[in-house]
RNA sequence: GCCAGUGUAGCUCAGUGGUAGAGCAACUGAUUCGUAAUCAGUAGGUCGGAGGUUCGAAUCCUCUCGCUGGCUCCA
């Protein structure tokens, strides 16, 4: 994404542009409402935003005037020049202005020489680069208003940020909006509602998710296909309770250190937790026994239901939730396996997104940060791992420095969506914490006790946020193997019934997930029906099929197909299950 | 948690101080039909919840819950 922004053909790149927007936007914001202090304004991602302190909220209405303000100042032209102060000639300035907190970050932040830049009446600290004028700016749109902390710091105060998008053109422009349009439309939360997938409910509680039988239906094949994975790869299954005394997370430095646990609970004088991870699950199967050398690597995987206290603000479908399951595994090896069960890891995951039709990944490695625990020694040979077995996958990654969590390095990947947005799904994460804090050992070959190396792992990261990813990405049309509903039967008339429930429990005795609309209704209407519910194959009966024992087929966002003989789609279909081919082409 | 917005029937929405409405869905009846909506009828809401102002509140005020956009955090 961010390569992209260069243009060969331009002078600048889309970053500077937006950036350049932002001021655009601080000038307009200045000019309709006097008296409003400025914080930070950068590009972002998608476009950019800029922070405002301002008694008054900022209404929707007062967006559309700013941004005909925009529209005004653009059409002015004017130049945008940078300007050198000497440090305290600009903290005058900026006071003389009624800019507090322009002052404020110019005396953390301003070297001898401070850089502004000037457009008009508009003067604002800022390193640049910018475009050379305001009416390069021409193809922005305000999109939001929302509360940010200055700096992020949630004690001191809170400012307005009203968010924006810039582009070169007028068609990126309407392109961006479209696509933003679109991501709306294929929202999950409101597809899976309506497909009748998963639910919430008030009086269930916020973050709660109910999955209703067509969502567990998809559910279950997600984990069915996961264990199928595991098992091929030479994990071993676990299970653990959903609670376990308050100690186990007192060791685990959970009570401490994690913000998130529920309260605990109490029963017969002694304190439960709710479980908010699984690793002090496994990692007590893991000191059930002594264990040699000679059993490492021990691979362990758990679909684990974890709980933790999100902050209500946060809560989103299923991308942020209360009660979650993950796709957790450990893995405990020696150092001199450690490359070979990242190696692994890595190109299972990228296997398993492939399979469920992702295809671009961006991948990260994050080093040490500032507050670690652990040995520097440990750190750096585990990153070192880490950054070796990328390179023997031929994986192209960035690195995060210092970005580590504290417990160890970790590898992120990230993948693309059929609208070209991020999810982080598969986290790799080394653990020199817990192993530490457990006392994590085991007999090496010289007989002496030695400490494994944990590794911490999920590949899809949650069930629920996955769904809720593959549900946008899919726009709700699964592809066969994954559908709710794979096949619909359509019989025309009362006198289809007997063949169309003998075709649906044929279909139901091979595993295929067949519904059958035998409501007394025209066929046009149960068609509409169907592909309003995206079932990716529908199949008509009427006198012709029941004559010469065929099915009319119809491809979901396709139409109808013609006649097939009923053992050869049959055949179609469990190859298209068997091959978890994307497309259905008979 | 914080800032802002929002909440009327299963869904989409109308109704801004004077007796709660429409379309779709649901249900009942008729229709037995060939690739995206057959016709007619019935039922469904203490207007998210609680309190207040008022002769009278979906409408105004306060609190509260959920949701939305962000901040922070994160699977």
């Amino acid at each position: 994404m961010q390569k992209k922004n260069k243009d060969k053909n331009r002078a600048f790149s889309l970053d500077t542009l937006r950036h350049s927007a932002s001021h655009l936007l601080a000038h307009a914001v200045l000019d309709l409402f006097p008296g409003t202090q400025t914080g930070i304004g950068p590009a972002v991602e998608d476009g950019f935003y800029y922070d405002f302190l301002r008694e008054e909220p900022f209404t929707s209405d007062d967006l559309e005037s700013i941004e005909k303000r925009m529209k005004d100042i653009s059409a002015q032209d004017t130049p945008i020049e940078k300007i050198i102060f000497s440090k305290q000639e600009a903290i005058e300035k900026f006071r003389q202005l009624g800019q507090d907190l322009k002052v404020k970050l110019i005396q953390e932040k301003g070297e001898e020489e401070v850089s502004c830049f000037q457009q008009g009446d508009f003067i604002d600290f800022c390193l640049g680069p910018h475009v050379p004028s305001t009416g390069l700016v021409k193809h922005f749109k305000l999109l939001s208003v929302s509360g940010a902390y200055w700096k992020g710091d949630e004690s001191g105060p809170q400012l307005q940020r009203i968010y924006g998008t810039a582009f070169f053109t007028k068609q990126e422009l309407a392109d961006h909006l479209k696509m933003l349009e679109e991501a709306k439309k294929r929202d999950h939360r409101k597809l899976g509602p309506e497909m009748d997938l998963f639910s919430t409910d008030e009086k269930l509680g916020g973050g709660l998710i109910l999955w209703h039988p067509k969502g567990a239906a998809a559910r279950a094949v997600i984990e069915d296909f996961w264990r199928k994975e595991h098992f091929k790869e030479g994990y071993d299954l676990i299970y653990s309770p959903h609670i376990a005394k308050l100690k186990v997370w007192e060791t685990s430095g959970h009570t401490e250190f994690y913000d998130a646990l529920y309260p605990s609970l109490i029963s017969d004088n002694v304190e439960y937790q709710l479980k908010p991870m699984n690793c002090p699950f496994h990692i007590m199967v893991y000191q059930s026994s002594q264990r040699s050398y000679r059993e490492l690597p021990l691979r362990w995987a758990e679909l684990g239901t974890v709980y933790r206290y999100e902050r209500g603000g946060v809560l989103h479908g299923l991308l942020r939730v209360r009660g979650f399951t993950q796709d957790d595994a450990h893995i405990f090896c020696r150092s001199d396996q450690l490359e070979e069960e990242i190696r692994r890891t890595i190109s299972m995951a990228l296997r398993v997104l492939r399979t469920f039709g992702f295809e671009d990944f961006d991948v990260y490695l994050s080093t040490r940060p500032e507050k670690f625990s652990g040995s520097k020694g440990d750190w750096d040979q585990a990153t070192e791992a880490l950054k070796k077995a990328l390179e023997a996958e031929k994986i192209n990654f960035s690195v995060d420095e210092g970005e580590g969590v504290f417990y160890g390095p970790k590898i992120d990947i990230k993948i693309k969506d059929a609208l070209k947005r991020s999810w982080q799904c598969t986290t790799i994460q080394l653990d020199f914490n817990l192993s530490e804090k457990f006392d994590l050992s085991y007999v090496g070959e010289d007989g002496e006790f030695h400490r494994p190396f944990m590794i911490h792992r999920a590949l899809l990261g949650s069930l629920e946020r996955f769904f809720g990813i593959l549900i946008e990405h899919y726009n709700g049309n699964f592809p066969f193997w994954l559908a709710p509903v794979q096949t619909l039967i359509i019989p025309i008339a009362d006198r289809h019934h007997d063949y169309a429930f003998g075709l649906k429990k044929e279909l139901r005795e091979k595993e295929i997930r067949t519904e059958i609309d035998a409501r007394r209704e025209k066929m046009g209407y149960k068609i509409r029906d169907a592909e309003k519910n995206k079932v990716p194959l529908i199949l008509v009966v009427g006198d012709r099929e029941v004559e010469s024992e065929t099915v009319s087929v119809r491809i979901h966002t396709q139409g109808d197909k013609g006649a097939f003989n009923f053992k050869e789609i049959l055949a179609k279909m469990l190859k298209l299950i068997k091959n978890k081919d994307l497309e259905i082409n008979l």
